[in-house]
DNA sequence: CGTTTATCTAGAACAAGTTTCACTAACGCA
DNA sequence: TGCGTTAGTGAAACTTGTTCTAGATAAACG
């Protein structure tokens, strides 16, 4: 009778990723073996119809048939479509970081380093914009239902950023600030790129403008 | 046998708003009075179901029945909900223009009189939310076929912030792009806003960090 | 005016996200 | 191992954006 779903609330996704103080695993509130493989295959399956034709070539009956799962199965894990994105997204990101975590940025000052780094991110998702497209438009268009998966995102975001940045001690609030301001500018300009009104090269002057501000709240002034 | 639609092409708009140095009408090709009376209805009956509501609440079907209009017609108008909407944010975005010209900044520095008049747009906003969700959503999920469309209001946006810097002369190339990163800010930092994930205190702080890039990019540093 | 053509209307039809239901399979546990 | 519970399946139903069609209106034009 009770149909608790995995997740909690209709809507409400489980596979919360937690605190998040930097690498952590989905972590999957404990999800038997065939489970964790099933929610792989669908992963793979929105990914790879996402790189296809981007956000609408992710069809839900389409998720579930390629990866053998029943469409309310599909929705068990995943309860929009939206929230499957996202997850999408936050496993992407979860490989770009430990990609990233392997060759750090090589220059010195902390603002180059961060926009050295999103350049990188950049041409990453320009190799394949449909990917970019399906999660990018799924996480800006997401509503308070997914808020907690979109933070999962953002902090993942900050963290990349953050490493970037290669700082001593821990950031102060300016910092932070400044960081949330790269993010805005960050998911900003990639849909603008997207959506085809900007440029590769636009969006890049835009990232390096916005790295300025790192420079701004710099903590020791007389470096 | 021709069903040139109002619209040159399926999902893209007519209703240009062309060259726009500043504030400029709709201008509409050419409509007949009737027309022009319905488009208005529709973009009033848009607006009032937005503000129920939000994007969700916008229905196409209750928006031509609201304004009195046939489905089909409504489609001839508007090609598709992100446009309706787009079109509604244009609508709004032209009173907020000339609102604010009335009473401008009072602010002295150029990134103290943007912060104000953007604090003054979000306060705006903030006794609308459901409607800001409508028009921000649609603005950020617009696709390629609507970019026309969502270019016009980002002009709109441009101006807005330009004509609050109140320069003297025209902008540097470097100050344009502070501009856009402004704007990334102001739409992404409302977005996370609307979906919860930020305070409004937050979006304050967000704002009057980017807008020290005004500052970083002033012509005349020795001012 | 009368005709030709472009708009509008009403409503059916279609597409894809989401929900529901009746049933079966897998799991957890005593 | 057997049983009660939770998860998964398949298929239909429902919702809302979008498209299509046939006929009624309004505009344009001679």
């Amino acid at each position: 009778m009770h149909d608790v779903r995995l997740s909690p609330t209709r809507r409400r996704n489980t596979f919360e990723v937690g605190q998040m103080t930097a690498e952590v695993k989905p972590a999957a509130l404990q999800l038997t073996e065939r489970q964790e493989a099933r929610r792989r295959r669908i992963l793979h399956a929105s990914a790879r119809l996402a790189s296809r034709g981007g956000f609408d070539a992710v069809q839900m009956r389409e998720v579930a048939e390629n990866s053998g799962v029943a469409l309310g199965t599909l929705y068990r894990y995943f309860p929009s479509k939206v929230h499957l994105l996202v997850a999408t997204m936050q496993d992407q990101l979860q490989h770009m970081h430990e990609t990233l975590r392997k060759r750090p940025p090589t220059e010195e000052e902390p603002a180059a380093r961060v926009a050295q780094t999103l350049m990188r991110a950049f041409r990453a998702l320009q190799r394949e914009p449909h990917l970019a497209d399906a999660m990018v438009r799924a996480l800006t268009f997401a509503d308070r239902s997914v808020s907690p998966e979109v933070d999962t995102v953002s902090r993942l975001t900050t963290a990349i950023i953050l490493d970037a940045m290669g700082l001593d001690e821990a950031p102060t609030a300016e910092q932070l600030s400044a960081v949330r301001v790269i993010e805005h500018t960050w998911h900003s300009a990639l849909i603008t790129w997207l959506s085809g009104r900007a440029s590769i090269a636009q969006v890049k002057i835009d990232i390096e403008t916005v790295c300025r501000l790192i420079d701004l709240t710099a903590p020791t002034p007389a470096r």
